[in-house]
RNA sequence: GUGGGGGUGCCGGAGCGGUCAAACGGGCAGGACUUAAGAUCCUGUGGCUUAGUGCCUUCGCGAGUUCGAAUCUCGUCCCCCACACCA
């Protein structure tokens, strides 16, 4: 039978048993494994997606043999813009190219063996689904977390809807690499993640993610401490007329405040410039910056442009008046959109003054030397004592500032603040394939939430394509009743970022047909939290920020009742194609699972995929490379074709224990590469009989990895289906022998030397193989050595152990060794064996290796030294003369 | 610029203080089998040597710690990825 037959037959009978099908178990302990679900792209997937999976399905497939009741579902992200942009171009119905993709997508799965539980499937572009997005909408308003506000916000002129923040990726679409992210003042709906801020931050110490998405994330979030501090604002008479409140984290440069900058969006520039003789150049200046895209206007190291206000305000530490004025690089949405300058302390603000000659004041200092502004080339942002500061002349800035921030307190010109560069969530996207937002407006009531008994609001088959929001131009959609008056009201028209579908998909699988409520608490509770979720870094501040969010949410409103979404999380590699490039459609170097499975199999491929490298590495697909994996599987398949099932030896029983316990490690830690390789060695070992023992072992060990093969032949040697449900293996500590293996490793030594002699002496044909087992002192010399291993691996020490046995009688050999022994310390073997049991070991494989080299064997054993040409200085090794 | 990860043989990639001239795979070379090819199996694959011992040079570059470094420390160069005027 074929490879791929044996795979069809496999996967047929798993489903029609229901093998992977759980329930609640309370008896068994149960875990959960999750792959971010995919969007189901019309193109279907490739070997990269294929990659992914199986990470998951081994690690599935392992924890299911270690008696976990495992939850292992699939699911499709399936509303988002291009299928609704596919469907403009195509033609097609976006809910028809969705489930055509879907369909695609199962098959596709299907056939690489991945042990989902396919009852669960769930896809979040039903209304079955997106009836609870509505539903938490809802919730979240009553729970004050959603508003709306007219914003400047993230504008993709190809998606032709706004944007989250996280979905601007270096001012441009996330989306859309090529296009710049336009800013467009509207009023949008916003989800009040900042609320929760300290919280995302802070237990990220809980969870068992890569350093580095955490990293990402506490970038993110952005949390700084600080003060805002008031100023008053006053006119050129020095009357006052306002105030004007700024964010620092430097309180200890208070003193040298020179001028105060406001962002071109904060109000109050118009404000206080509007009909003075400065007003024409402001606005100007704000035309001119507003042009400006955003990476234009935000990059580091842009050059700094402002305008004077022709405003001062009053600095309450110095009591000295200095200027206002508007700049662009100062950003509105971050502290109060205002920035007091120190140009000596800070790099921004020392290009600024210099630039428009603004006035210095150096107020920190090295403690060994005086600083003086004009003398300055960039601003001195090291650690140092205040000078000019008043009665904080001669402190450390680090206490000074805590000094200067309890002064400002306790003179009302500040306040201790916390600020987080973490903006609210904006959902709101201008585009129909998502779930309409469930809001009427009415004229007279204003925004009304549709009341939960009327949800699902449906999203309407018939639109018009083309210009604007497609939900407007049904009549029938956008027109309603008020719920609360009764009289003539519009449908919000908005949908939500489909990143909302996806922060609580891994709620719903536990209790994916649920009509009543968005999933049994009972049941979440059972399975919740995901033990072990894998993806790609991509989603560190999108995707895994609001997931985390909306489990905080969820928590509050009492529907569930931990804190994490995901205990560990594991991100795993990008495949490469043949080219080098990352494997994607648009490059063209796609490799297809189909393919390859017809070719080699998908056991084969899995196989290669994973031994490949470390799968948290990038890889590259090598159309060569998988032939070394399907000569393993090829080899398997022959081996248990011809196997005798016997008795397996002490030796292999002990190579046998060594494997599980190694593989079952490299298993749990990802380290798939390194338990192919054990795999392959311990299989190499494998001898013509065997016993049944060992063999249904080895399947099992090879198992998650190859599911097909494995069950294929696990049948073959007798057994009932499923190896896929069989437990796995223990290992036996005690039937671990080192020793036996350094016997085997003899040998392999042994044989390797008869076949370099014969080629050095270049026989073609050998007679007899005379094999010399060095003198017998040697071997009590390294006994004793042996024994001093014991305590300790260090040479200087075991030197010194040395000098005090009475191995005196053979101290001219010792000397020699010795000195030998420190130079190639690394020569000292782990485990040393006797003569008595190389002989012994010799003998055992005699027929073998008289069977491999076609001669006869002679084994001898020597008390002399002499005999052995003097030279040898490895007594670990035997002597041997070929005929 | 800041943060994170890397640089290993012809190639992919393990190793992260001693059994390291470096796992495992690929490629290449030689051999066995075969009429031949393929498949399969075996051997070799840094250099010099050579009755197997041994010696030299290698894990980006330079220095250091150690009896001993691919592995630890410092410096340096290069590559990748993320963040990017956050006051």
């Amino acid at each position: 039978m074929n490879l791929h037959a044996i795979e069809k037959k496999w996967q047929k009978k798993w489903s029609e048993s229901n093998v992977f099908k759980v329930k609640e178990d309370s008896k068994k302990k149960k875990y959960y494994v999750l792959e971010m679900f995919p969007y189901p792209s019309g193109s279907g997937l490739h070997m990269g997606h294929a990659f992914n999976y199986t990470i998951g399905d081994i690690y599935a497939r392992f924890k299911r043999m270690n008696g976990f009741n495992v939850l292992y579902p699939m699911g499709y992200d399936s509303f988002g813009l291009p299928a609704e942009n596919a469907a403009i171009k195509a033609g097609i119905h976006p809910k028809d190219y969705t489930n055509k993709a879907i369909a695609n997508f199962i098959k596709q799965q299907k056939s690489l063996g991945l042990s989902y539980d396919w009852s669960r499937m769930i896809s979040t572009c039903t209304p079955e689904y997106y009836k609870w997005n509505q539903y938490f909408f809802l919730k979240f308003m009553e729970k004050g977390l959603v508003y709306r506000k007219e914003a400047s916000v993230n504008w993709c002129p190809k998606c032709k809807t706004v944007l989250a923040n996280e979905q601007v990726h270096n001012g441009k679409c996330w989306r859309h690499k090529d296009t710049e992210v336009e800013q467009k003042e509207l009023e949008q709906w916003f989800i009040k993640t900042t609320e929760y801020a300290e919280e995302l931050l802070e237990d990220l110490e809980k969870i068992d993610w890569p350093e580095r998405i955490k990293v990402m994330q506490r970038n993110w979030i952005g949390k700084s401490e600080g003060v805002i501090l008031k100023f008053d604002v006053i006119n050129e008479k020095g009357e006052k007329i306002d105030e004007i409140s700024t964010f620092t984290t430097r309180a200890d440069t208070v003193y040298g405040i020179t001028y105060l900058v406001l962002a071109v969006e904060h109000p109050k520039v118009i404000e206080w410039t509007k009909g003075t003789k400065y007003e024409m150049k402001v606005k100007e200046f704000i035309k001119k910056v507003k042009k400006k895209s955003i990476i234009e206007r935000t990059a580091e190291g842009k050059e700094k442009n402002g305008v004077f206000l022709g405003k001062y305000f009053i600095n309450p530490f110095t009591g000295d008046k200095c200027p206002l004025w508007v700049a662009d690089y100062v950003l509105y949405d971050y502290g109060t959109g205002a920035v007091m300058a120190v140009p000596t302390h800070d790099e921004r603000d020392f290009q600024f003054a210099k630039k428009y000659d603004l006035p210095m004041k150096v107020v920190i200092t090295p403690k060994n030397k005086k600083l003086k502004a004009h003398e300055m080339n960039h601003a001195y942002v090291e650690k140092g004592i205040l000078i000019n500061s008043g009665k904080f002349d001669g402190m450390e800035n680090e206490e000074a500032k805590e000094k200067i921030i309890e002064l400002a307190e306790k003179k009302g010109w500040g306040k201790k603040t916390i600020t987080y560069k973490l903006k609210d969530w904006l959902i709101s996207r201008q585009r129909y394939w998502g779930t309409p937002i469930p809001i009427i407006k009415c004229p007279e009531c204003g925004i009304v939430p549709v009341p939960y008994k009327d949800l699902p609001v449906m999203l309407p088959h018939n639109v018009k394509f083309g210009e604007g929001n497609p939900l407007t131009t049904n009549k029938k959609f956008v027109k309603t009743k008020c719920p609360k008056c009764g009289r003539d009201a519009e449908r919000e028209t908005d949908t939500m970022d489909t990143f909302f579908d996806s922060s609580w998909y891994y709620l719903r699988y536990a209790d994916n047909k649920n009509d009543k409520e968005p999933f049994d608490k009972k049941k979440v509770k059972y399975w919740l939290p995901v033990d072990q979720y894998i993806g790609g870094a991509e989603h560190a501040c999108m995707h895994l920020i609001y997931a985390r969010f909306f489990t905080k949410v969820l928590r509050d409103i009492g529907f569930i009742d931990f804190d994490e979404p995901f205990k560990k999380l594991f991100n795993q590699g990008m495949l490469h194609g043949d080219d080098g490039a990352v494997m994607s459609k648009s490059r063209g170097n796609v490799v297809l699972p189909e393919v390859i499975s017809k070719k080699y199999g998908i056991d084969t491929a899995r196989f290669f995929l994973i031994s490949l490298a470390s799968p948290d590495k990038d890889l590259r697909w090598s159309d060569e490379g998988i032939e070394g994996s399907y000569r393993f599987i090829k080899k398997i398949m022959k081996y248990f074709k011809n196997v005798k099932i016997g008795k397996s030896s002490k030796k292999i029983e002990s190579k046998l224990n060594k494997t599980i316990k190694l593989v079952t490690e490299y298993i749990q830690e990802f380290k798939y590469n390194l338990a192919s390789i054990r795999l392959r060695e311990f299989f190499d070992s494998l001898k013509e009989e065997e016993s049944k023992e060992t063999l249904e072992t080895f399947l099992k060990l090879l198992h998650p990895f190859c599911p097909h093969i494995t069950e294929e032949l696990w049948e073959k040697i007798g057994n009932k289906p499923f190896i896929s449900l069989a437990s796995w293996p223990q290992y036996d500590e005690s039937k671990i022998d080192e020793k036996a293996e350094a016997c085997d490793e003899f040998i392999e030594n042994v044989r390797k030397d008869i076949h370099s002699v014969k080629n050095i002496i270049k026989l073609k044909k050998i007679n007899e193989i005379k094999i010399i087992v060095a003198p017998k002192w040697k071997y009590v010399f390294f006994e004793k050595i042996k024994k001093i291993l014991e305590k300790t691996r260090n040479v200087r020490e075991i030197l010194k152990e040395l000098m005090k046995t009475e191995l005196k009688t053979h101290g001219k050999e010792i000397s020699k060794i010795v000195p030998n022994l420190v130079k190639n310390n690394n020569k000292i073997p782990k485990i040393i064996l006797s003569q008595k049991t190389e002989v012994q070991a010799l003998k055992e494989n005699k027929e073998m290796l008289e069977k491999e080299f076609n001669a006869k064997i002679i084994i001898e054993t020597t008390e002399e030294s002499k005999e052995l040409k003097a030279k040898q200085s490895n007594p670990n090794k035997p002597s041997i003369i070929l005929k």
